[in-house]
DNA sequence: GTGAATTTGTTCGTATGTATG
DNA sequence: ACATACATACGAACAAATTCA
């Protein structure tokens, strides 16, 4: 790690800190952090140091804190994107997803990108198909670091949303940049989607950061407007 | 106001009168707020207080600070929401507005729902077309409360986003809530934008509350996928 | 279920650092 | 260069909610 962190303020060092314990899995989600007493005992700054810390990191959405309780590392809702502010719902009761493709590529230059790799890099591509009730809503694209999609390869049949997975294994996302369009079906996307041709469809390309400002993930979904509702709020 | 301010903490008491400070148009945006120390004075409380104050809010977007120098009410972007994390962009350079209704109705009980009105009030019925370089983009239908429809309607075929006029007279927004889907447009949307029927729109519909979270505006917007952007950055 | 210990939340005071005007 | 203003950091005390013996 950079020893630039000399120069940082005291507070972001202590943030930093506390994020790398999480990033490495030593605080995993649901877990509870030490007290505050303790945490200034540890790193020998004061209460307001620590409290600034983790003011900063219960703000990022990393942290929960209530009081009485001890603070703990936030969950990852399950088939959530955990992302405070929008909410993609999906309308139906049994979701399941099928797995259309998936593969190591080379080409998707495209894809490449938008995850900031090099024309060289492989890239974890997959199709899946994203269905609620035994009845398609979905056509989901998402391309993947190697070394992230490792992680949900095994996952990917079963998963409906992976972030969970990743956040098991310590890959954290504090950035997402959603583009939100609307198309046409095409004849190929109406048969698999179980629409008409020309039907109005929602389109969600994504950009997913990793707590280093690494893309972790780029994808793009195609919903039926029939099942799925998109609604952001921002305080 | 509300005498229960007794037992509500002091810092957010202090963030009340802040905000009323800024509704009341004593403050105005760009202005500057008096320095901690004549805070702490004047309310008698801790720079600590105050900074918890101050700091919520500019968490909240109402206020900026900046090291060494004072405070300032922030100002709100001409033709921009203001919001931070959403950001729509209509494509085009010669940004105009073409009013096609102005009323004040007693029909709309949906809107009123929305507004929550009760189903006696009058509201402001508003439908324009938004154009850019001469050509139609998208088709806005705004419901406001009277008093606010007040303020706007002489504006209403000139500016081309009323936030930040709403901003100017005191009225400041802290949530909104937009919920985006897709919609084939039908003949006479398709007539008055340009395109063809059937083609693909995005419909965002939005509600907007003030800083008393009260709803303050209530809008549905038909865009063409070739002349509207809709990206969300959350951080 | 009670009560004591623990933990976060709020508030005061004070001192020093650093950017602005 | 200087005064002013916000940013960071220390210490201390009490309040309020939760946890647990």
């Amino acid at each position: 790690m950079g020893k630039d962190q000399k120069k940082l303020p005291l507070y972001i060092q202590i943030k930093n800190k506390l994020v790398s314990n999480i990033k490495e899995g030593i605080w995993k989600p649901g877990d509870t952090l030490p007290s505050e007493s303790q945490l200034m005992e540890q790193y020998n700054v004061s209460r307001t140091t620590i409290r600034q810390a983790i003011r900063d990191l219960v703000q990022n959405g990393i942290l929960e804190t209530s009081r009485g309780a001890p603070t703990k590392v936030k969950e990852i809702p399950e088939d959530g994107l955990g992302n405070p502010g929008v909410i993609h719902h999906e309308i139906g009761t049994d979701m399941a997803v099928i797995l259309l493709r998936m593969e190591k590529s080379q080409t998707h230059y495209h894809a490449k990108y938008q995850l900031s790799l090099p024309e060289t890099a492989d890239i974890f591509y997959m199709e899946r198909l994203r269905m609620a009730d035994g009845k398609p809503i979905a056509i989901q694209q998402s391309y993947l670091p190697l070394a992230i999609g490792d992680v949900i390869e095994q996952v990917a049949d079963k998963k409906f949303d992976f972030f969970s997975t990743l956040g098991n294994h310590g890959i954290y996302h504090t950035n997402i940049k959603e583009h939100v369009s609307a198309d046409n079906a095409t004849q190929y996307e109406a048969d698999i989607l179980g629409v008409s041709a020309g039907e109005a469809l929602i389109t969600i390309e994504r950009t997913t950061l990793g707590i280093d400002s690494k893309p972790i993930e780029y994808s793009t979904t195609k919903y039926t407007t029939k099942a799925f509702k998109y609604t952001i709020e921002i305080d």
